[in-house]
DNA sequence: ATTTTATTTAATTAGTTGTTTAATTAATAT
DNA sequence: ATATTAATTAAACAACTAATTAAATAAAAT
């Protein structure tokens, strides 16, 4: 496995008896892996999973095979690495919002697929932001607050009211409390996904998540238009 | 303030330089408190405010002034202390949810105006419930969904389903599926509340609060009604 | 008097975590 | 060839805290 003569298994009788360990100094031949993003797709699990604070960046490392070190090697620090897992998750969501934005197709329905379809690439996304984002005393509010926020949920109010103002929507519901609505009906089935499906049999996976979507969409139709 | 002589604050030049101790042994005269009261009261903003895993016993009972063994004393464990946090604020909103269902009055908006009242009692209890409940991880999981959710969310479909049998919902619509509907717009405003304040604007204190209620009324009215 | 209730004290018990620095090896640039 | 840079591990560092239980004490209730 690796040319070192004296790193490999110890084996007898079929049994691991010493785990190997890699050798030290850079690896040999061409990259085999990329290594840091292994690092930010296990991340992204793990802190969804079980939260940020209970997550520990050995155990982060030793699920991809690396020393702890490479960690601060590719990433400077612990929060850091959630900075990036964060923002590689939301980036092209914010980036298909903007791309609604100018395009004005009706709005409501648009966010709902796009936050769908961003959930079921990321399954783990929902979770993270309810606990780093959203719950009290959560690391990464201040920074979600200033650079994501307005570029996710935030621009949705002005794109209702525009819808109001040009008369598809109802007069006296609130742009804000509108963007809010959709937003709930969107996130949350996620972050309760699992007492969801065992609650209500509500369950999420391709046939499931079409059918969920298109009632939200029915909802808001009835709910919201003019 | 205690009889025993050797305790006391001690100070010099108006600084407290020790804090003063608690005299070992029942305390004289009269219950001035109910300390046990006191524990959970404090246990259900500490837990909502920081999670449970985060919250220290020695924090919960700094703050009450009472000694940490206290907790065992009442409750037996950290755990069944957050057993008793969660079903006292759920009971009545249990109760209030059986009650709905024999008086048969419009479940949604039934279901919608006791979810926000219960939260306006407990502001910390969604932030609780989204952590120790619904995140993957939360130690209360299963002890929710044996006793809490069958009596509470989970009584919703059932109730739905009527409505929709004697005409009164969409026949299109999944009662499942709307039911989560229903719970996804009173529960995730709460959860994501600072954020909701500070990104879309939208608060929560009584005049807010009242406009949510109505508002999501209006949408499940024009989404769910036949 | 005795028992029960409310309370504090003290002891037990052990590992974990993020981070930094140094060492090591291989690849690349000069 | 040589020097530099890249990728990696090893090892040390420093700081931290938590739940539970047994025993002691004092007052209240019986």
């Amino acid at each position: 496995m690796w040319e070192n003569p004296n790193v490999g298994r110890i084996i007898a009788g079929g049994f691991v008896l010493a785990t190997a360990r890699k050798p030290k100094g850079r690896p040999a031949g061409p990259a085999t892996a990329d290594i840091r993003q292994e690092i930010q797709d296990t991340a992204e699990i793990l802190f969804a999973r079980q939260g940020y604070a209970a997550t520990s960046l050995r155990e982060i490392a030793d699920q991809v095979g690396v020393n702890p070190a490479m960690v601060h090697y590719y990433f400077g620090s612990k929060l850091e690495l959630l900075r990036h897992v964060l923002e590689q998750s939301l980036e092209p969501l914010a980036q298909a919002i903007a791309k609604l934005r100018v395009e004005e197709h009706a709005p409501a329905a648009g966010f709902t697929s796009l936050l769908l379809l961003t959930f079921s690439e990321h399954p783990g996304l929902p979770a993270l932001v309810a606990r780093e984002v959203m719950l009290p005393g959560g690391v990464m509010q201040d920074h979600f607050l200033e650079y994501l926020a307005p570029r996710l949920g935030g621009s949705l109010p002005a794109m209702l009211q525009k819808e109001q103002r040009e008369g598809r929507m109802k007069n006296d519901l609130d742009p804000s409390v509108a963007a809010l609505c959709v937003l709930s009906l969107c996130i949350f089935p996620f972050i309760a996904r699992e007492l969801v499906e065992k609650t209500l049999g509500v369950h999420f996976d391709p046939p499931g998540l079409q059918k969920l979507e298109k009632q939200i969409g029915s909802l808001l139709q009835g709910g919201l238009t003019a």
